[in-house]
DNA sequence: CGCACGACTGAACGCCCGGTTAGTGTGCTG
DNA sequence: CAGCACACTAACCGGGCGTTCAGTCGTGCG
């Protein structure tokens, strides 16, 4: 029983397990069987269900353990250098690496927890940006959400799209991968967001004109005929 | 024989399952069942097999009709955008957003097709930005290179997240929902773009001289020790 | 001790998968 | 008309899946 452990209690095969299955999940993807997540636990596959009922239900609580996991850490100590990051120097703790290839495929699965993880991610993109403008070495902008929102989705993304088109093998090398990607990027990001891109506003006013004014005016909101 | 039939000879039977193929592939992923598939085109399972051999060459064969449409489009009309107008534009037409859901259902799973794809949008990008350079209306770039990989990767990223995190049922509304994302990212877009995000230059400048002389200098290029 | 109980497992069930086989209909060809 | 090539299908196969079941083992408790 629990009371003889009692100080791990949560360290027993029933933790195992769901340390082997975000593991798991994270390396294979959501589609991996029960019984590759047992083989790694070192048990059996009916125990899985003997813990957890259903494998939806594992997964739920994997969801959950990882994102009070992070959610912890992030309280913990607040990055040097933005909600992207993140991701990246969690990964470069090896313990963590697992949990860090969970949320990725979860974003790239999409669901519950993408959901949740990427409004997190929108939300501390804002207040990162906002603490920027207010100190002065950020440009305010026209909509702060949609920006928080615009560079959250292309910096998720564009890490996603770069692992899944060269994927990592070994949850070990995750961390240097992130890192070997956060390199390649740091020059045209930096570049973009000090220089910007073009040479004139012409684009840009453009656009605002054409919001505040749309050319075609309001053409037949409701363009149902009377048949 | 197709002798009968000659102007069609492709939208026979054999076309029908691939076109069903792409629909089904596109619409829920590569796990989608033969039978599904075969059930879309109106046949039996077997007769897929019959024509494809495996459930392997049928996607490969959709691989390759998906590459050579719209790489026979794209010679036809270029985007008046660059390309990551291109896919947008396309799925517009109703009949090519089967094709845009199977180009993007790709780049989420990866393999052989998401990278032929991709390759060819940072060589449309680069193509692009160059144009762009030489025209004076761009700003040229330290790395004209990475940055085209880097914009074509976050634009494409964004996309994707997006469209995960609130997927789409209706092929039909991919088009709209494409053009929604536009929307949304474009002020955001538009003003990273000409006005950049940072007030200063002092990241950007850090980081150029970080790279050019690294504060460990080269610290054990070969750390192969003697064991 | 005896007993109940939870952790745990091997075997098996029902299902669906990709793929195979054996055969049917059909229309062209000689 | 016979022969034949081809599109096409019903029935089936082995295998892997999530899940269930019956039972064993170890252990704390009356």
């Amino acid at each position: 029983m629990r009371s003889a452990t009692d100080p791990r209690d949560d360290l027993t095969a029933r933790a195992r397990i769901r340390d082997a299955a975000v593991a798991r999940f994270g390396r294979d993807g959501f589609g991996v069987s029960l019984r590759a997540i047992a083989q790694e636990a070192g048990v059996s596959a009916p125990l899985v269900l003997h813990h957890f009922g259903s494998k939806d239900r594992l997964r739920a609580e994997c969801d959950a353990h990882v994102l009070a996991t992070i959610a912890s850490h992030k309280e913990g100590a607040v990055g040097p250098s933005g909600p992207d990051h993140l991701l990246v120097d969690l990964a470069q703790v090896e313990s963590f690496a697992p949990l860090v290839a969970y949320v990725l495929r979860s974003v790239q699965h999409g669901g519950e927890l993408a959901r949740t993880f990427f409004d997190a991610f929108v939300a501390d993109a804002e207040e990162y940006l906002h603490a920027g403008v207010a100190a002065g070495t950020v440009r305010p902008s026209r909509d702060e959400h949609a920006r928080a929102r615009f560079l959250a989705q292309q910096a998720m993304g564009g890490l996603l799209v770069a692992l899944t088109l060269e994927p990592v093998d070994d949850p070990a090398q995750l961390g240097a991968r992130l890192r070997a990607h956060m390199d390649a990027v740091a020059l045209p990001a930096l570049e973009l967001y000090t220089e910007g891109l073009m040479t004139d506003r012409r684009m840009l006013d453009a656009y605002l004109m054409y919001v505040t004014d749309p050319p075609g005016g309001t053409p037949d909101p409701d363009p149902t005929p009377s048949s």
